[in-house]
DNA sequence: GATGAATGAGCTTTCATTCAT
DNA sequence: TATGAATGAAAGCTCATTCAT
């Protein structure tokens, strides 16, 4: 199933004023993943959405409002469904190899939200902030567990997560293919100083392909942050 | 010596012509590196050049052709630059931290610049194509030689630029210090498989800054890849 | 007692209906007086109401007739109390005197009902001259009695009129103090050729002040007059 | 002669820039007139100068500035012309009684002008105040030659030049014959505190029609202000 | 070459009004 | 009656680009 529109699917019990709101951030993904944040305007989105220019002030203050909405929503939710599934690994290792080829995959099987969040991550460093909140952490715990051995602190956050944008990029460009995911993680364990064999053997592991799912939990979240 | 209004000083010698497009490209990279190319103005520009804004139009077909001309010109200058302090080193390990902690510190020099190629670098596929031709050498040649374990493909070119971007954006924005041109390049230096110790080693070795020298010779380059 | 929502208290034994319509009212003479009318919106008066922007729609035809409602209400609220008071005074000096006196008093009592009043009267031609006839009674009066040397027409009341509406605006925005309707008093009587000792005496005596009391005979006629 | 259009025909001889900007300012005035300040769109105004919109805002930065602009060119332009014919009467009561008189003249001579002006004092205080600055002098000077009994402040200038406007008022909106002038001034110098029979000899005194005559000299200070 | 006034499409935003519920 | 989401015209303003001088 094509998640096209599925802002909007999973709006379908609420009320018309969520249905409207939900068909505007599907279409601005759409008008993002195009032309990019500043070139999209406000009233292309409308346009896609199919709803009068003037609606969508009813529900966004304006374009940078929904650009947030937008990016939280999906950073968001990526970020959650990984986060439960990888509750139960411990290892530090496995959980950023495991982390850095899901989010790729994941991101890619829907293009435009991939590329969205790619343009996201320039445009709010907020966004990117938080984001490097949950990189830092399993970055961490690799340290405590000795199997990291360079210091850990922001820099170091920046080149890690810069890595795995780089390789979604490439993806969603079709530049690379379908290893980037592996490629990087490896490339990533061995500047975190672990061993080159350690690192191929755990970057090229076969994983289970994750799907994306979408929860509207996060909306009041994406609201709060805009 | 500042390096404001550089293109400029060095046409002195040259046609009237050529003069204005130099304080044309000289107040074009201040007016990118203070609002980014989408949101700088014909008329900013002109203004700054302290020229007509009709007079723009003589020098550049369009907006899209200045970015052009000024990002190719700033990356081939110091491109350019670079490769001549580099013509004497043959080992690829030393060619690699070399390049990456040089870049990053003349980027750093003249920050407008640095600004400017930074934003250009994701504006400009083409630029990125061609600077990552020079990387892909040098990581060639160290495959060559030995020193680095990983596969050398556009892949690997990209992943390495990355890191020098964002290294660059770090200083830039000044959330890095000084170090960061070591840093990453010891950073990249493990990741390409070098040994740790040998990795530390060579990016920290202290270096002689080089300083920021323009010249005219890729103007007609420049042009041409417009 | 503070006369805010004035509308709504009188309405309360009146109606749902009734009472919605003078809640908007009392929400709208706020929004006049603060932005004007020109620059109130409809939603705006619909929020300060606390009822949805369509109700307002229910009640009033369109902006203008809001305006009109508001305005013939205050006036002829303020110009049936004035008259009440006035029954058993004979004398068109005094007459004129106390009018134009307790106007400017009762108008400044309620600020935000002054200020509507006060653009209302340039907005609504129909309300000047209705408001102008009772002015027109007394001058005229005065005219019979002896009182007054001048021509009494449309010109000289209008010309009285700008007095008192020049002085109301002085008091609300407070660069005339509260002496303002004593001094136009007496300018007015010597317009009309009372002799200055006399109109100064007359617009010089201590006035007891009236109370704003606000009825429902007017919704009517306010009404018809849209 | 008509005077429609004569911004633009006295800039005749300047610029291009200069004449665009007089054709604007002609065309504003027209709006002015008939819609008021508020209701006057950019958009109408550049119409009618048949000007593209954009072209507006080469020459005044906003609706405000082109309404002070206008505004305080007309009443610049009147009051000097006003200030020269009356360089040689030095009574008082000779003095305000022509200001008053030729002031509704000469502004009801070009109605568009009138009605614009009149707006004009409403909607700028600033040109208010600038104004009254010339009343009061003449009325201090009153005061001084012991003409007038009342007390000269701030109040009794508003309340005079009220009283010009509303008489203007009349004239422009048809409801006030050509005596309006005179009966304007006559009840003014009542007002004051001279005798009856003076007042209306004054007022009523035959007087030369002043023609309206518009310099360039004021656009700087016209400029100035805004 | 250089000027700079002029253009007009297109942007963001507001708001009176309608209409399905 | 009441709701409030939706509408779409119209406002203010910007800006890449053209063109007469």
């Amino acid at each position: 199933m094509s998640l096209k529109g599925i802002f909007a699917s999973e709006a379908r019990e609420q009320g018309k004023s969520a249905r409207t709101r939900a068909r505007l951030m599907d279409a601005a993904v759409g008008v993002f993943a195009r032309v990019g944040f500043e070139a999209a305007s406000v009233n292309e989105i409308a346009l896609a959405a199919d709803v009068a220019n003037g609606t969508f002030y009813l529900h966004f203050k304006d374009k940078d409002e929904i650009v947030s909405a937008v990016a939280f929503r999906i950073a968001g939710d990526i970020t959650r469904q990984l986060d439960d599934a990888m509750s139960d690994i411990d290892d530090a290792i496995e959980r950023t190899c495991f982390a850095t080829r899901q989010f790729i995959d994941i991101a890619c099987s829907e293009p435009e939200w991939g590329w969205a969040l790619f343009r996201a991550a320039w445009f709010l460093p907020e966004l990117r902030k938080r984001s490097n909140e949950y990189l830092r952490a399993d970055l961490q715990r690799g340290a405590r567990q000795g199997s990291f051995t360079v210091k850990i602190d922001a820099f170091l956050v920046d080149m890690f997560a810069s890595m795995v944008l780089t390789a979604l990029f490439g993806r969603l460009s079709g530049e690379a293919d379908k290893d980037a995911g592996s490629r990087v993680a490896e490339l990533q364990l061995r500047m975190l100083g672990v061993p080159g064999a350690k690192a191929k053997k755990t970057a090229w592991r076969k994983l289970e392909p994750l799907k994306l799912k979408v929860s509207t939990a996060l909306v009041g979240l994406a609201k709060a942050s805009e």
